[in-house]
DNA sequence: TAAGATTGAAAGATCAATCTTA
DNA sequence: TAAGATTGATCTTTCAATCTTA
């Protein structure tokens, strides 16, 4: 490259280590519980999350927040699930302008069959490549970079062009 | 959940961060990039690579193999970016068959441009966001990963349904 | 006015053909 | 018959606009 400010080789490396995972590994669970369940990652983690929910429901804002989707995102893919039975939607008492995704009684069952298939998949392919010791480290290593995402101001990026 | 082959609390915790961080992390990227320099992640991966090459050029299929993108994905990428004078499209003498993609001058201006943008973004959300040793080791890891994605077979997948 | 949510159009990714040369 | 590459249809994501209730 041409740039003063660049990384290290070493450092490079590293990153594109990262690029390759983050790109792979997604890739391969995703061709794993589709070929196997019909079930894209997106709609497993939905799945998911209403799962851990007591009425199995969820507001669209905080499933939206909490599979780190966007509304509009969160709104179409619910909207397939919807036609294909997996969740249904329902009107909110508390805020009349909220909505409530609800797991459907299909929905659980799709997802207690596809569970075993997935968790073998991030066993497989993360957590049982690695020495125990080093996947927990990735582990709080990931959450430091989280806290960092979410917390630190992201700087007004100048234009140069 | 509802199965014993689960993870452990602390492993969930870990995969989560990991999913956290995989979609939070190229988001920013993006959006840093595309507001500074109206380019995408993917055109940037495209241009350094292609900066890389002592001609400015390579292969469509090895193109596809270095970004890890489909030769698919990437034909119809290629084909905007020349459509905004990113990048050509040439013919192969070696091989009637092939052809190449080639950075332009403009191709090559835009990404001298945007490249510090791109390596401040990697260096504030992840390399300077940890010790170095940390981010270091998280190089060592994704590596691992990397290779044993790359290598180990993929099990045939039973179907439960 | 703003927050929760949805919508339709446009951009991007995927999938199954297809085309051409080896 | 297979490899390199492209294409068109379909599905998904993004973006900006909209609708409704707070």
């Amino acid at each position: 490259m041409v740039d003063d400010r660049w990384l290290t080789v070493e450092q490079q490396r590293s990153w594109r280590a990262w690029l390759a995972v983050s790109a792979l590994l997604p890739d391969r669970l995703e061709h794993e519980l589709k070929s196997a369940h019909d079930l894209s990652l997106a709609e497993y983690e939905i799945l998911v999350r209403l799962s851990e929910e007591p009425e199995r429901r969820l507001r669209m804002s905080e499933l939206a927040s909490r599979t780190l989707a966007s509304k509009s995102r969160l709104s179409h893919q619910v909207s397939r699930m919807e036609a294909s039975g997996l969740v249904s939607r329902a009107g909110c008492l508390e805020d009349g302008r909220g909505s409530y995704a609800q797991l459907t009684d299909h929905g659980w069952r799709v997802l207690v069959t596809a569970a075993p298939c997935h968790v073998a998949g991030v066993r497989r392919w993360l957590v049982d490549a690695l020495p125990a010791e080093d996947f927990a480290r990735l582990g709080s290593i990931m959450a430091v970079v989280v806290e960092h995402l979410a917390t630190a101001e992201s700087p007004t990026v100048g234009h140069s062009g």
